[in-house]
RNA sequence: GCGCUCGUGGCUCAAUGGAUAGAGCAGCUGACUACGGAUCAGCAGGUUGGGGGUUCGAGUCCCUCCGAGCGCGCCA
């Protein structure tokens, strides 16, 4: 039997594995799951490369490795094969006592980060006026995701709402509203778009009304009274139909999440003054910019009329990020064509010393969302395709909760940086590699947990695993940890995406194989609690990826 | 013109430089008086866009060409 100590309170089976070989070998054995079940639960491959500096053959040098390594507490014997690969199968009263471990864990087996810090993450970000459309949901979904992942790892993760609510376009609004005698109280987002649309329609047609929205912007930013109110009163309208979209998507984001564009308007001067007298920034062809090495454009932060644009609004938002916030790591959920943006960005401040080499600075990119014809999702008038019409096209298909479902589950399911295809049929399926069918593999597990405790059979641990069926769904419960960890590092929901789906798929396996309820004493007790740290893995994994694991379907 | 992302079965996608490139969908064969089959088992389907190179080993790294999408100073 395994020490106490050895296994979970201490080091996780891999790393256990992986110093018992490194001991040995004098490297990293750099231990990898087994690419078949043939081939044992963990490979290593550190002989073949072991081999090549000492001009010995591979099998040879394995050979030496699997007498003298020490894991006969953990493993069956250790098998050679192949051009010298070293294979490793747990046995299978280990693997009982780690599945037991994850059951008895209220995380699942997720391990905080010992060097967890402050991230701020910056998702979602819609503008005033405008419904969320179809780009917004992959920026919601994808941030949230990131959310509970970087939270359930310990991090303090401090959430940014970059919301759109400054700029020029609030000069035609307002002044749109005020040519109407618009009464505010009775609209909504929807309204508001609406409004959005008339006054940009005006905006082109007629230069006299052009005009005075363009003094109506210079009200906004000067303070003016009814210029304000008008102005916080279309926030506070937009907000609401945000948080209706938020309740919809079930994500995190709250109001006190809002740190919106016209936050960062008070800072602007103030950077451009800084990096202006420190020879930073320097004015070219009017407009005051930043060269940095290795872009071919410069940073503008002050156009030649005076005005702010976007490269100087992040700029001010990593420095109050860092200096304010005391991050530690920033994390920029928008779409990848806004790569080259955040970093010139990223690159001004790092230069501008406001970005230190001590805080991280990402920018995740993802792709667009493309319609069945495979062009960017767009209404038939070609306009962006809002995301409450895109949740009822799925809704069409299946029940609130497995749609939402679907959706989530196909977009976080690839990797980021593609396009995909928003294909409601397809993502809706209970069968494959769907949202749905995970969930239903959860209902399972909870099915057989809910007939057993209504009969008065309990049970404990897992400790018989005499079937394959039973050790591979044992041993891929063991892994939620590391792939959390993973996805908390490399902020690639996909990886978290594919482990469950093997486990969804491990439990169906399981659940065709393995009676549970008709098997009697302790294989039944053993399998019961084996279905509870499935059902537990599985709640725990969906539940970050933002999806709920209903118990019933 | 420069840069970024991508190219894997009919379709949608995986694959830390490691073994015979894996899944799902669609297609075909099977398994239901069931722990609810919203499932499972199996068959078929691939010279990983082309060509070089590095390596014991390349879908993965480097070079080059082809193709697709997106960016490239005063919109955000």
């Amino acid at each position: 039997m395994v020490e106490r100590g050895t296994i979970g309170d201490m080091l996780s089976l891999p790393s256990l594995l992986a110093a018992r070989l490194e001991a040995v070998a004098g490297v990293d054995p750099e231990l990898r799951p087994a690419t078949k079940p043939q081939f044992g639960h963990f490979q290593s491959n550190v002989a073949l490369r072991l081999a090549k500096d000492a001009g010995r053959p591979p099998r040879e040098v394995a050979q030496e490795i699997v007498a003298s390594v020490q894991l006969d507490d953990l493993c069956e014997p250790l098998e050679i094969a192949g051009p010298g690969f070293i294979n490793i199968r747990i046995k299978a009263s280990v693997l009982a006592q780690v599945a037991t471990e994850v059951l008895d864990d209220p995380a699942a087996g997720i391990e905080a980060d010992p060097t967890a810090a402050r991230v701020v993450l910056d998702y979602s970000s819609p503008n005033v006026a405008k419904q969320m459309h179809v780009g917004h949901l992959r920026t919601t979904i994808i941030g949230d995701c990131f959310n509970r992942v970087l939270t359930a790892r310990g991090e303090d993760v401090l959430p940014q709402n970059h919301v759109g609510d400054w700029g020029r376009q609030f000069g035609m609004l307002i002044e749109q509203v005020l040519d109407e005698n618009l009464d505010l109280g009775g609209l909504d987002l929807a309204g508001a778009e609406l409004l959005y649309r008339r006054a940009n329609d005006r905006l082109k047609a007629d230069e006299a009304f052009a005009d005075r929205a363009r003094a109506r912007v210079v009200a906004l930013q000067a303070g003016d009274a009814e210029t304000r109110a008008i102005w916080t009163r279309l926030i506070d309208i937009s907000k609401a139909g945000f948080n209706a979209s938020y309740a919809r998507l079930n994500v995190l984001l709250r109001d006190e999440h809002i740190a919106g564009e016209s936050m960062y308007n008070a800072m602007l001067g103030d950077v451009c003054d800084d990096l202006e007298s420190r020879g930073i920034a320097t004015v070219d062809d009017g407009a005051l910019v930043v060269f940095v090495d290795g872009f071919e454009a410069p940073a503008i932060l002050r156009n030649r009329h005076g005005g702010y644009g976007y490269d100087v609004t992040d700029v001010a938002s990593i420095k109050y990020r860092v200096s304010a916030l005391a991050a530690d790591r920033l994390i920029y959920v928008t779409d990848a064509r806004q790569s080259h943006h955040f970093q010139l960005a990223f690159a001004v401040a790092r230069k501008a010393g406001y970005l230190p080499d001590s805080v991280s600075a990402e920018h995740v990119g993802y792709g667009m969302v493309l319609g069945t014809d495979g062009r960017p999702f767009a209404t038939r008038e070609g306009t962006a395709y809002p995301l409450e019409d895109l949740l009822d096209v799925a809704e069409q298909e299946a029940a609130p909760e497995i749609a939402l479902a679907a959706i989530k589950y196909a977009d976080l399911s690839n990797q980021l940086q593609k396009d995909y295809v928003f294909d409601a049929a397809r993502m809706t399926k209970t069968t494959g590699d769907t949202g749905p069918y995970l969930q239903y593999a959860h209902a399972r597990a909870a099915r057989i947990l809910r007939n057993a405790a209504e009969a008065g059979i309990e049970f404990s641990a897992v400790t018989v695993l005499a079937e394959p069926a039973e050790q591979t769904l044992a041993l891929q419960l063991t892994k939620l940890g590391e792939v959390v960890a993973e996805v908390a590092q490399n902020l690639q929901p996909h990886k978290l995406c594919t482990y469950l789906y093997e486990t969804a798929t491990a439990m169906s396996v399981f659940y065709e194989q393995c009676p549970v309820l008709k098997a009697e004493g302790e294989v039944r007790s053993s399998r019961l609690a084996l279905c509870a740290a499935t059902k537990k893995v599985l709640a725990t994994g969906l539940d970050l990826l933002g999806i709920e694991a209903p118990d019933r379907m």
